[in-house]
DNA sequence: CTATAAGCGAGACGGTACGTCGCGTCTTGTA
DNA sequence: TACAAGACGCGACGTACCGTCTCGCTTATAG
């Protein structure tokens, strides 16, 4: 009588794992994340229901574990560097790195998986864990990198320097209307500066 | 065969109209926004659930509606007068007014909305027309006031400004991990502030 | 406080009345009975649905009303004569009169019609005392007075050589497989008439 | 785009079936057959809806099935008999054995039923398959063995001759006024035989 | 010759039931 | 024991009609 003892992941099966991953992100991209449901998935995947419940607890963590694999392993290079004596153009450069080029066109599945996250709190525990977490914290190191060479203003939090920068990028995302694009990244970027420049 | 052309708002029951939107914001309160449904809102608002879709498209429709109806009205003494001279308290008390006073205990419910909107187009539209573009267009008005006394730098436009202070409270609400209180709402106006202020 | 004092027939509106029956009848002809609603007689009769209630208790009342408005008036010679010397004869055309002709089309909305009266007791009744009981009561008169003649078995029921007769006719409408037209109705005759004639 | 293939009946729960049948006749006879509802059967039956629609296309065919079910397996010993040398004694006992004690109480049920067909094509057919049809065939096969035998007349077709007895049954069942009674099963045996008798 | 009561069209209302969807759990048979 | 398949109990969806109601309007006697 043990309380569903969890699975043993050794046994876990790649390809399937392979196919549902790819049917839910082929499914979101297709008819709009909204219409993703866990039948569907596993009817696309050709895989059991079941399958999926085993190793995902709900939809939203499935897109997640998607999205964050298709996301996982790409390589900033501004990140990676020094912010060097430019700080403003790397600046720029960052943002248009992470959120034009990398997300771009994942960008309709984040807001998607934000909004699922104000809905069900385990999504929202995991979509902080695998994704905004370790992108605050990368950007945030970048930033105190910066200030230790007198780039950035040293009396600013760096992670609040992020949300300074990103705040405006994610409001515009999921509320407030205006144009998502490049132009706007480069617009944020500015003014947030002005705020961070050392004095 | 017409495509069932809409209901006459003259004939409009008020009184259902205020059990529909009392019970809305009363089960959202009490069990959570993501718990409610129109079953449920027709049940305990002692009303038929086609009278709810006579008059509103969906959930969400119900639920924003019930919520601008409730801050309706409420007017903010900071709005309606000159900044003054100390524009950064008049701006740290401004905040403090609307996210923190005037919204609320209302915040889960307008997370819940903001996720409901990335779901349904339509709640997108009528959340933006309803709540944020007027809140956005009078702080803007409030900021532009300043701009004229000199207190706000002339060459940020004042939406964008919007988007700088009010940009970090709702990525906090939606996303980002931390605390979301007041000391954060005067946290948040005091980083904006520097990028605002006169050179 | 009167207990919904009846309306006064003097001002019933004889244009809304037929428009009612002329709709109910037509949209029976058209959709099947089955999809006969008083919502839908409604709008295309272009009335409210209020007037139909107040002069019908239900929508099989209406449709009856208006099949029992079709067949009123209808004179059968062979009812209004003695059967005369040739009672096989004169029941065979009866039986087509009456059935094949003066029935005919509307064989659908009557066996819909009886099959309204198996959920609903009102309509069974009034089918029973608009129709039913009025056809037996001229078909039983007229055997009565070939039993008179000498041409049917004096020690049987009118009554029940009516049922032998129809009960076949209505058993195969309702129940029974096979053809239901005048081949069956001269067979029908043929088949009771064994029992009835003297011996 | 299938058009929903039909489920597997190897995987039908044979439990649930009999919940939901036994549910189905028990508000039958409770509450009167036109009061039976496919929510209800499931909620009384401790079933989803669902369940019922993936085996049963309406409500009709519910109450059909579990009619059927009851009725089956009824052995009536004069259908095994030849109806020996008094044939109107085996007609009668065999109509009082089919129509009062076999059907009884199910009466209400089976007149709804047939009353349930005229609004639906499906429960006709079905109703034909399942119950009149063998019904007709049994009793016809049992009316040959008598012409046989030299009981009946050998010019009647035997199927005709089972409209002739059950068609004033069904009548007056559903239709004509009057008892009906083992009183009335005897009389119209009485009358049909007339008929039938060789000459 | 008005006024007042009725029927009327329109259609909103509280309900009941419909038939469908997707959820998360389960059972069955295969590898 | 993982897996494909899919039935199951469940809850909610959005729709169709039911029969009652409230609104102005018109019409037709009765004061």
């Amino acid at each position: 009588m043990s309380p569903s003892r969890p699975p043993n992941p050794a046994l876990r099966n790649p390809e399937s794992t392979a196919k549902i991953l790819d049917a839910a992100l082929a499914m979101a991209a297709e008819s709009g994340p909204a219409k993703v449901s866990i039948e569907g998935i596993a009817e696309r995947a050709g895989v059991g229901k079941r399958t999926i419940y085993r190793w995902w607890p709900s939809k939203g963590a499935v897109v997640l574990d998607a999205l964050a694999q298709r996301l996982e392993g790409q390589q900033f290079e501004r990140l990676e560097a020094t912010p060097g004596t430019d700080f403003p153009a790397a600046l720029k450069g960052l943002i248009k790195d992470t959120w034009i080029h990398a997300l771009g066109d994942s960008l309709p599945v984040l807001s998607w998986l934000i909004g699922e996250a104000q809905h069900d709190p385990d999504v929202a525990l995991e979509l902080r864990n695998r994704l905004i977490d370790p992108a605050r914290d990368r950007v945030a190191t970048w930033i105190r990198r910066a200030q230790d060479e007198g780039q950035v203003a040293a009396d600013v939090d760096p992670y609040r320097a992020v949300d300074l920068v990103y705040g405006q990028l994610y409001y515009r995302l999921l509320i407030s209307p205006g144009p998502h694009n490049e132009a706007f990244a480069e617009d944020a970027a500015t003014l947030a500066l002005r705020g961070l420049q050392p004095r």
